[in-house]
DNA sequence: TTGTCATATTGACGCATTGACAATATTCGA
DNA sequence: TCGAATATTGTCAATGCGTCAATATGACAA
């Protein structure tokens, strides 16, 4: 076969990929895990069920093909964020607003990165896909422990005998995310008394690195001046989208 | 039917009952969602199948009962904890004890917590679980907001102006949450730097304390004589219990 | 253009599981 | 001891996953 047939070949076929995915994707949303079946992806795309197992070995292969790209996506917003210009604090509080751009403009996403956390779904899991997730993980966790060690670096920050830069990092990603689990789960925020659940989490990150002592605390700075910075220089595109809604 | 048999019956049915959880426990924890069926834990009960659907209308079921007793047991941990007799700071440290307790006695009760998130579960769950397990939410958020008002009431703490009694807790208490997430997650802790993300967590949610300047402040009070304290007075034999493993 | 072969696609099938239910067994009061 | 109420059983339809032998497609050579 000629090289430019095979290339369109492998063209059609990843078409194809993403079109089960996209189907995959609005039924486990729309209707849950069991609400997403094989025969009704086959169906809806007008092909037969034994096509899709050329593309996913199983059903939860298909699940952990979209957490990977819900990931993937919140990855490159979160390195948007810590590229921001600025001092160590106010990239953490970048970091902070991209994690509320990313659940404001994408909370299916965040559904989905949810959902990997279900055993259910990681049993069956390949080598390949628990990779891949925790190559995910260490490069989120890297950039949050990386800007910490440019504070200790730049003298702003003085680490406790007993911490270091993961222990804080691993604070304020504990913090977040379980933020938005409690968010997502059957509690809901507002019926233990939060109103607001997304923004006191990052109210409460900002509070921790003033408890850690982290220059510029936040009485000392306009933090809020800080996060309209973050979205005019690195997210307008993101900001305007939800603006528009 | 007398008084008598019809009590001995109800007996009988509750013990049945637990037969069956402890099998469906049993083959959850160590086979997973998938693993769990209901012709295997009538095979193992030596009863039938039908026998099981007048106890729990469907799996789901089985797995929120076990959930709540999860649950439960974890809340009266809590609940001992909070009536410690110290100042409130004290207090909180001793939440954190009998969580650290908690998960180290019955790591299994933990993972089942954990799966109650899970939407798989959660979508077939008669309004009787939803609520049952809203109000175990509810009173554990209770007596951490019980304690940050005791604070206040003292003058230990002075709230910010935008945060509230419930801003701690929730933050308190999504930290915490979300540690322990992280550590059952596929993100093995050690990987992103985290040796003993239990400690941590600990010591973070002390920060965080600090950070709203809760008095006494870490740095004027000697906190791990509390935590020694919380073992001795609160927690003997769940010390005990660890120690001697 | 046509024949051949490799590859892609199909849908029926085997197997497992859930949940319902009619048939059967047991229990209890009279 | 009898009969009614209740409990238990095992089977069965329905559904879904994943496989595979049969079939269709289409690239290439003659």
């Amino acid at each position: 076969m000629g090289m430019d047939k095979l290339a369109r070949k492998k063209r059609e076929l990843l078409q194809r990929e993403g079109l089960f995915l996209d189907i995959a994707r609005r039924l486990l949303l729309k209707e849950g895990y069991h609400g997403l079946t094989m025969a009704r992806v086959a169906q809806a795309a007008e092909y037969s069920k034994g096509t899709i197992y050329q593309h996913f070995s199983c059903k939860e292969e298909v699940i952990l093909t979209l957490v990977t790209r819900s990931l993937e996506r919140r990855l490159a917003m979160l390195e948007k964020a810590a590229a921001f210009r600025a001092n160590p604090r106010e990239r953490i509080v970048a970091l902070g607003e991209a994690m509320e751009l990313f659940v404001r403009l994408y909370p299916d996403d965040l559904r989905l990165i949810f959902l990997s956390n279900t055993e259910a779904i990681t049993q069956k899991a390949s080598e390949q896909f628990v990779w891949n997730m925790r190559r995910c993980a260490h490069r989120s966790f890297g950039l949050v422990t990386g800007i910490v060690r440019d504070g200790i670096a730049r003298g702003d920050l003085t680490l406790p005998v007993s911490a270091t830069p993961e222990h804080i990092a691993f604070g304020l990603r504990a913090l977040t995310d379980g933020a938005y689990a409690i968010t997502m789960s059957w509690i809901p925020p507002r019926e233990v008394g939060i109103a607001q659940p997304i923004e006191a989490a990052k109210d409460i990150c900002q509070i921790l690195c003033d408890g850690y002592g982290w220059r510029p605390l936040s009485t000392e700075w306009d933090y809020n001046a800080t996060r309209r910075r973050v979205w005019d220089e690195v997210f307008p595109g993101e900001v305007k989208k939800i603006a528009s809604n």
